[in-house]
DNA sequence: TTGTTTATATACCAAATAGTAACAAATATA
DNA sequence: TATATTTGTTACTATTTGGTATATAAACAA
């Protein structure tokens, strides 16, 4: 049990709050005011909570990784096949950026096209996620390869990037225009580029 | 001849240097001090040859969607084959992001992750930016298919769209690793996507 | 009760922000 | 030359920014 006087707020949900408005507005859209009134924490508290502006960034940054992260490498995983791994991969990115509640676009693209401004320490985590994202495809894909499902000739991890970057593009898309139609269709075409050798193309 | 004082800097250059600081910075990370001092024009000149910040966003946004717009254009007209003219498309917008004297990514991704605080002028200028993007691909693409280059049965529109995004995907992969290797090889890998009829397959 | 510790509340600060007012300087026209 | 017109220069303003100092409230340990 904490000695002094208890907090009156959930530190989860207020950086769950935090980690909304910095995927909305971005790091430097957003401002201690703003963050304060969304979470519901006066600023000393939130200072004394989280550190500093940059600080808090990064801790919400780290929740978006781990939670999206983790959809999308569990939506991998669930797949036998290499090409419905693929397409779990960008179809569980289409479903987290068509879902209504959450802020438009991805926060990691938001972040990356922000980066010069977010100090190296940001940018440093922002490369880790990036790497994180495609190895899971690499990884993937790997296997595949091993298994002889995907030609021998193939660079695996120019494969991986593009797959991550459609990703990535599919954001870009939704930031514009939030329609999950278009987005699928990006899903569709894009899995053309997987050179499967006898895939079961089941829907 | 105008009447008054003639102006002491190149309003064409002046734009120049705006467009390249809002293309790097972005709109909320560049201010007035930063314009005035890179544009060589004290701010209350800037705001009577540019009017305000906004406006001269609008302005340099313009140049920019004119002179890399027009480049990519005039690419897609230069090849007679429509998976060349693709390519072309796609490979053009690696050379933009590969130059190292511009600024990292693309200025229209990049206003496109800010958008929410450009204001509603400049998001539609965004939006119509896209949409002409888009079309370069579109009358290319609808045009082949009258030509039965590509199957009548291809939705063009989300294929054009698909191309165009994968452009942007490009220019964020370009923001975090300016590597043209990278990004020659998404060019490569997204033309898998392109159903083409007995294509040319040079080079 | 009496400290000790931690959190909140209010008010504040210095710096940066977009934008201007006032006036001097430089040109064309009369 | 005189005047109208436009640009440049300096200094300023109101607001917002990230960040704090100070005082008070609420818990526990003695």
């Amino acid at each position: 049990m904490p000695r002094g006087r208890p907090r009156k707020f959930d530190t989860e949900q207020a950086l769950f709050q935090a980690m909304n408005l910095f995927w909305q507005q971005g790091y430097q859209g957003t401002s201690l005011d703003d963050l304060s009134k969304r979470m519901g924490v006066t600023k000393p508290s939130l200072y004394a909570a989280f550190g500093d502006k940059e600080q808090l960034f990064l801790k919400a940054f780290d929740r978006y990784s781990q939670v999206y992260g983790g959809r999308v490498r569990q939506a991998v995983a669930a797949q036998t096949d290499v090409y419905e791994a693929v397409k779990a991969y960008l179809n569980t990115i289409a479903d987290i950026l068509s879902d209504v509640d959450n802020p438009a676009g991805c926060m990691w693209v938001n972040s990356t096209i922000e980066c010069h401004h977010l100090g190296e320490i940001i940018e440093r985590k922002i490369i880790e996620h990036k790497a994180r994202s495609e190895a899971v495809l690499y990884d993937r894909l790997r296997q595949a390869q091993i298994e002889e499902q995907i030609p021998i000739e193939e660079d695996i991890q120019a494969l991986a990037r593009f797959f991550s970057s459609v990703g990535n593009a599919m954001a870009v898309v939704a930031k514009v225009h939030p329609d999950p139609i278009r987005i699928r269709q990006m899903v569709e075409i894009a899995m053309r580029a997987l050179p499967v050798r006898a895939s079961i193309d089941s829907k």
